[in-house]
DNA sequence: CGTAAATTTGAATGGATTCAAACGTGGTGG
DNA sequence: CCACCACGTTTGAATCCATTCAAATTTACG
């Protein structure tokens, strides 16, 4: 289930359009003026979902893209034996389901990870925008440039050496999204779905680093505190 | 070192244009007429490189991007610790290099594999026309979206699974890019690159496949055949 | 408070790696 | 033409890392 929400951000609560966006000029709308902004406002929902919460599905045709305002979000590839894995993990200020830019249906099965808050682009939206304004053309292609490049981390960093390794320069990405070394809980079964190996050896590696201070607890229990150059050392051993 | 060639194509041999190119209608340049191709046809080259030329390498400012015309192209990403993996396999009608069209330096090492044939196109073309021609920049996308699909498979079925499951799964993509079961023949080198496992270990498997007449010797040593039935069943074990 | 779900830990197994050596192939120079 | 070297491939044996299966423990939540 999914709540409807016109926007939950408190310093501008109330208000049903972008150009008060805290986040807007890390978002797809960047380079808008807020008179070309005007024509699309109205069809843009703001949207509460609840942790695991599917967003679409695999496969379905896609009718909107969405930018995440807050929470994160799974992207999950599947093989045709059942068995799942996760391809990507979004962030703030991301855009989620950009395939339907061209037309395409969904790619992935999206999940959230958290309480986490989208705002809702219809695709026909882009496709007005994208004729009468040139420049969202070239964000779109920025979005698309940086989906690949974290498509190609997840392989070259993610998916190569020991899972000591793999788990290290996992915990150093999510650190790197805050400003502190503190980073969220993603869960040792989407840390192994994430990195390729099972729920036990996360398990296993989180609790030696844990031994080792390489984490530490931060009170609350979503998130958890990194020693940035220990792990730093632990995933690129010389 | 690389070979200058006015288009080496038999069936237009001489010509220095892409309006009779016989793959054109797989390019990026498909949606063009022949009057809009007009303006960007004396800036490109058609290359012909030697198998293992390094087309460009990771970090360096991009002047143009690729049209493969003929034979393959591995992109290499690279750790921070030095060794480092195939991120993904072009083929015929693929672009190479695209991150130039947002004028981003190139994200990784390009390498061709056996002898390969380039069409060069300078990264002021694509701008120049990029204004002019909407159709393309939509191209652009539709190129984007493939390589995210690439990537994305590149994770869920060559870095999921054991070693036999992932080099079926290779073979098969391998010999889908060709009508008959035949696919080249890419290095155990190359094929551990792309699959995160070790020479050794790709040695063996292919060994086994060999003795079980999952592959077979084409006579030519550059090819193997595949049985494709054979193949899926251990590609994806029920 | 009690149940379901997620996490942790242990012990045994298995698959991939590592290190080593043998093999085949293509190219170079005597 | 053949010896020789370089390079990629193959095969073997020992080791190591991750998985599997199982059980205990903690956490979340109605």
């Amino acid at each position: 289930m999914k709540r409807r929400a016109i926007c939950t951000d408190p310093s501008w609560a109330g208000r049903a359009d972008c150009v008060h966006c805290a986040i807007r000029n890390r978002v797809l709308f960047a380079t808008l003026t807020v008179d070309e902004l005007n024509d699309a406002l109205l069809e843009i929902d703001d949207l509460v979902y609840r942790s695991g919460a599917v967003i679409y599905r695999h496969g379905e045709a896609g009718s909107a893209l969405f930018t995440i305002r807050r929470g994160m979000v799974k992207l999950m590839g599947e093989l045709p034996d059942g068995n799942q894995r996760i391809v990507r993990l979004l962030k703030i200020g991301d855009v989620v389901g950009l395939e339907v830019a061209i037309g395409s249906p969904y790619k992935h099965t999206a999940i959230t990870i958290g309480e986490t808050e989208l705002c809702r682009i219809p695709a026909p939206v882009i496709e007005r925008l994208d004729i009468s304004h040139p420049k969202l053309a070239r964000q779109l292609m920025v979005r698309w440039q940086n989906s690949l490049d974290n498509a190609d981390r997840a392989l070259v960093e993610f998916s190569t050496g020991t899972a000591e390794v793999r788990v290290a320069r996992l915990l150093l990405h999510l650190s790197s999204l805050s400003k502190d070394g503190t980073c969220v809980d993603i869960g040792r079964q989407d840390m192994g779905s994430m990195l390729g190996i099972t729920i036990e050896t996360a398990s296993r590696v989180m609790a030696d680093f844990r031994r080792r201070g390489a984490v530490g607890e931060t009170g609350r229990g979503e998130t958890c505190h990194c020693n940035v150059d220990l792990l730093k050392r632990i995933a690129s051993p010389d």
